[in-house]
DNA sequence: ATTAGGG
DNA sequence: CCCTAAT
C-alpha cells in the first residue's frame, strides 16, 4: 500500500535518515495528507481543484508548507507549519490544519456527481491494487509498507477512530482523529455527511515531529507567531509578494527544488518524477507511480529557502483573513498557485495551456472579487449622521442610557459663515469606535474573562493597523490627495454629512473567539449578546447603512449596549458618524474554522471545591484507592458535571498537599482536621499498596 | 477515553 | 485549572 514517509527516507542507513535530517533542519512539523479519490475526469468538471493541483505537483518546499499535489486519482498534499521549541499550540494548531486540508480534499471528493460514485469507487480499487502490485513487484523487501499508516478505502466505514502517534522520530506527538465524519466535517460548508461513507475517498496522513534544536534559528516566520498569527498563515503569505514570483518560482528555482526531491527519492523513480515534469497527461501512470513513490519530505533547496526567509520579512507577512482559523485547501492551493492577480506567472516553461486554465481558476474563484466586495461592504457600513441626530444625542445624554454615539456641543469652526475658505477646520473626535469585534465566550465565563476576552480582541483590532475611511454623504472619500474643498467635504464652510469610520488595516479578519453558547459581538454601532447560534453568517444585523440618520438611529438605540464606546466629532455643522467596519470574510468562513481560533481559549471558570464535595471525594477515594478516578467520578461526582475526573484527580493532589502544610499556610475555605487527616491516611494506605503492586509485578 | 504528572 | 504524554 502506501509507504510511510518516514520508512520511505529510510534508505540510507547511515546514521539519521533524511528525513529526519530534513525535519530537524527545517525544525517543523511535517504534515502529509494524501486524498484519494478514484475520479479522473473530476478534474473537467470541478477545475478548481485539479486545475490547481495539476500544476502543482512540484512541491513548493520552503519554511511553511508543502502542497504537493499529483495529476492522479491520487491526491495529496503536506502541510509543514514550523512549531516554535516547545510549542505545543503550535503542534496543535498544525494540526488542526492538517485536518482542515484534508477535509478540504475531502470536501472536494465529496462535490462529485453521484453518477460517478461508481465509476470513481471502481478505479480507486483498481489504483489501490495497482499500487500494491507495483509495490510488491519493485520494492517489497523494503520496509515501505506500513499498513498501520494508512487507511484503506476498504477500512472507512467500520473506521471511527483514527490514531497514529508516529515512533520514528521519538516523537511525542499524538494526533487523535475522534472518527472519519469529523475530518469530513471539518471542511465545514457543504459538508454532506451522507455522502462522507459512499464516497471513495481514503485519507491518512502522518504526522512528524522534528525536533527543534535551536529555536533561535528558527525561520522568520515563526516570529509571527508572537503576534498570535499562526505561522502557517504567515508562511503562506510570503507567496502573496509584490515582488516577482519568478524569484522564486523560475524555472530554474524549480529545476532545483525538483532536483532536491529527486534526490531523496529513491533513484529508479527519477525517471518517472521526469517525465510527470514534462508532460501532464500522457503520462497518467506514471504519474500515479510517482505520486504513489513520493514519500519523502522535500529539501527545500537553501537559496530557495534563504529567498523566502528574505520575503517573509516583508510587510506582507500577514496573510489573508480567512486562512487564520485554519485554512482552507483552497486557500492554500489558492496561494500556492497565485492566482491572485500579483503572481500570474509562476511557471515560466512555456506551458501555454497554464493561461488559459489559471484564467479558469481566477473566474472560478473571483478571490479578487472577493477582497473588494469585502472592502465594498465595510465602507458601505459606515454609518452617516446628520444633525438631525443631535436631537437624539442630547436625549440619549439625558437619560444616560445606550447612547452609542455622543455628540460635541461645540462647534468647532466658529468661523464657518465668514467665507474664508482658508480657514481651517476643527474637527474633534471624542473617540473611536474600534471596528467590527466578534468574541464568543461561554455564559459561564466570569466577567473578568470577559473583560480580557474583548480586550484581547481589542488589541488584536488595533494591532493590525487599522486605516481611518472618510465618508462623505454616504460615499466613500477615496482620493487621499484632493483636498477637503475639492472633494466637497468642505464647501462654504459647511460640512456636510462627514463621517469618519476606522477599517482594518488589511483585509483582515480578526481572529473571533469562540466556544460558547453566547456571543458577544460588536456589530457596527455596539456590543450586542446575541444568542448562540450555529449558523454561519456573521454579518451584523445592519442592511443598509446608508439610508440616513434615522434608520442609523432607530438600530442604534435598537441595540442592547454593552460597551458604549463611541465615536464622536464634531464641526461646524455637527455631522458625524460611527465608524464601522464589515468584515465580510466572516460570513464565508466556515464556522468550523472559526471555531479552531485556540488564541484565547476560555479558561474555565474556577469553582473551589466546598468541604462537602472534599468529603464525598475523600469518602470515595478510601474506597477505590487513589489511581481509579473515573470510578470516583462516578460514584461520587456523577451530577457534578462541571467536575471531572481529572479535577478530581488534582483535588486529590492539593489534598494531600494541603494536609501536608501547615494550617496557616493553607488558603480557601477552611477544612476540618478530621477530614484532612482521613486524606493523609487514605493516601498513605493507597500508596504502600501500590507499592505492594508493584513489588508483586516486579518479582 | 483515562491516567499520571508537571506547570 | 491547564496541558500533555502515555496508555
Amino acid at each position: 500500500m502506501l509507504p510511510r514517509v518516514s520508512d520511505r527516507t529510510d534508505t540510507d542507513r547511515s546514521g539519521a535518515t533524511k528525513t529526519e535530517e530534513l525535519v530537524q533542519k527545517n525544525q517543523g512539523w511535517n504534515f502529509w495528507v494524501v486524498c484519494f479519490h478514484g475520479d479522473q475526469t473530476q478534474s473537467e468538471k470541478n477545475p478548481s481543484l485539479k486545475d490547481m493541483v495539476s500544476q502543482t505537483r512540484l512541491e513548493y518546499g520552503f519554511n511553511g508548507y508543502q502542497v504537493p499535489v499529483f495529476p492522479r486519482a491520487s491526491r495529496s498534499a503536506r502541510v509543514r507549519v514550523p512549531i516554535r521549541k516547545k510549542s505545543g499550540n503550535s503542534q496543535r494548531r498544525a494540526f488542526e490544519i492538517l485536518v482542515s486540508v484534508a477535509g478540504e480534499l475531502l470536501r472536494e471528493s465529496n462535490s462529485v456527481p453521484e453518477d460517478q460514485q461508481n465509476a470513481r469507487k471502481s478505479l480507486v480499487l483498481k489504483e489501490q491494487e495497482d499500487e500494491r502490485q507495483s509495490l510488491k513487484c519493485n520494492i517489497s523487501d523494503q520496509e515501505t509498507c506500513d499498513e498501520k499508516t494508512f487507511i484503506s478505502y476498504h477500512q472507512i466505514d467500520t473506521l471511527n477512530k483514527f490514531s497514529y502517534a508516529p515512533d520514528r522520530f521519538n516523537s511525542k506527538a499524538c494526533a487523535t482523529l475522534k472518527s472519519f465524519d469529523q475530518l469530513a466535517n471539518v471542511s465545514g460548508r457543504n459538508a454532506n455527511p451522507s455522502a462522507e461513507l459512499d464516497i471513495s475517498s481514503v485519507v491518512s496522513w502522518e504526522i512528524s515531529e522534528g525536533k527543534v534544536e535551536d529555536a533561535g534559528t528558527e525561520p522568520s516566520i515563526i516570529r509571527t507567531s508572537k503576534s498570535e498569527t499562526p505561522p502557517l498563515t504567515g508562511s503562506l503569505d510570503v507567496l502573496q509578494m509584490d515582488s516577482s514570483p519568478s524569484d522564486i518560482f523560475c524555472s530554474d528555482s524549480k529545476a532545483s527544488m525538483f532536483k532536491d526531491w529527486i534526490t531523496l527519492c529513491p533513484s529508479r523513480h527519477s525517471d518517472t518524477i521526469e517525465s510527470v515534469n514534462r508532460d501532464d497527461d500522457k503520462n497518467y501512470n506514471r504519474c500515479t507511480q510517482a505520486a504513489t513513490t513520493l514519500k519523502t519530505f522535500r529539501l527545500p533547496s537553501n537559496a530557495a529557502d534563504q529567498r523566502i526567509k528574505n520575503l517573509s520579512s516583508s510587510r506582507h507577512w500577514r496573510v489573508s483573513p480567512n486562512l487564520n482559523g485554519g485554512a482552507s485547501f483552497r486557500n492554500v492551493l489558492a496561494h500556492v498557485t497565485g492566482y491572485d492577480g500579483k503572481r500570474r506567472m509562476i511557471f515560466h516553461d512555456g506551458r501555454t495551456s497554464y493561461s488559459r486554465q489559471r484564467s479558469k481558476r481566477i473566474s472560478s474563484f473571483k478571490r479578487k472579487d472577493f477582497f473588494n466586495q469585502r472592502q465594498f461592504t465595510g465602507s458601505d457600513r459606515g454609518f452617516q449622521f446628520d444633525n438631525r441626530f443631535n436631537h437624539a444625542d442630547k436625549r440619549s445624554d439625558g437619560d444616560n442610557s445606550s447612547a452609542a454615539i455622543r455628540v460635541g456641543s461645540s462647534i468647532a469652526s466658529p468661523h464657518s459663515h465668514l467665507g474664508s475658505r482658508e480657514r481651517n477646520v476643527k474637527l474633534r473626535i471624542k473617540s473611536f469606535k474600534v471596528p467590527e469585534l466578534l468574541v464568543e465566550i461561554p455564559t459561564t465565563a466570569t466577567v473578568g474573562s470577559l473583560k480580557r476576552t474583548v480586550m484581547e480582541a481589542v488589541s488584536t483590532a488595533l494591532g493590525d493597523g487599522l486605516h481611518v475611511g472618510i465618508l462623505l454623504q454616504g460615499k466613500k472619500v477615496r482620493e487621499d490627495s484632493k483636498t477637503l474643498l475639492q472633494t466637497g467635504i468642505s464647501r462654504d464652510g459647511k460640512h456636510r454629512n462627514l463621517g469618519f469610520m476606522l477599517e482594518p488595516g488589511h483585509p483582515q479578519i480578526i481572529p473571533p473567539l469562540c466556544l460558547g453558547e453566547q456571543r458577544i459581538t460588536r456589530n457596527a454601532t455596539s456590543f450586542t449578546i446575541e444568542p448562540g447560534t450555529s449558523g454561519v453568517s456573521h454579518v451584523p444585523p445592519v442592511t443598509s447603512c446608508n439610508n440616513g440618520a434615522e434608520s442609523d438611529l432607530h438600530l442604534v438605540s435598537s441595540l442592547p449596549n454593552i460597551s458604549a464606546n463611541t465615536i464622536t466629532l464634531l464641526n461646524s455643522q455637527s455631522v458625524l458618524s460611527i465608524p464601522a467596519i464589515s468584515v465580510g470574510a466572516l460570513a464565508v468562513v466556515p464556522i468550523h474554522h472559526r471555531a479552531r481560533c485556540r488564541e484565547f481559549v476560555q479558561r474555565r471558570i474556577r469553582r473551589p471545591f466546598s468541604v462537602s464535595e472534599v468529603e464525598a471525594l475523600v469518602q470515595a477515594v478510601e474506597k477505590l484507592g487513589t489511581g481509579r478516578w473515573r470510578d470516583v467520578k462516578l460514584r461520587a461526582f456523577d451530577n457534578a458535571k462541571h467536575r471531572t475526573y481529572v479535577d478530581l484527580k488534582d483535588k486529590w493532589k492539593t489534598l494531600v498537599h494541603t494536609a501536608r502544610i501547615s494550617p496557616q499556610q493553607r488558603r480557601g475555605e477552611p477544612l476540618p482536621q478530621e477530614l484532612l487527616d482521613r486524606v493523609l491516611a487514605v493516601h498513605a494506605y493507597w500508596s504502600q499498596q501500590q507499592a505492594k503492586q508493584l513489588l508483586e509485578s516486579g518479582v
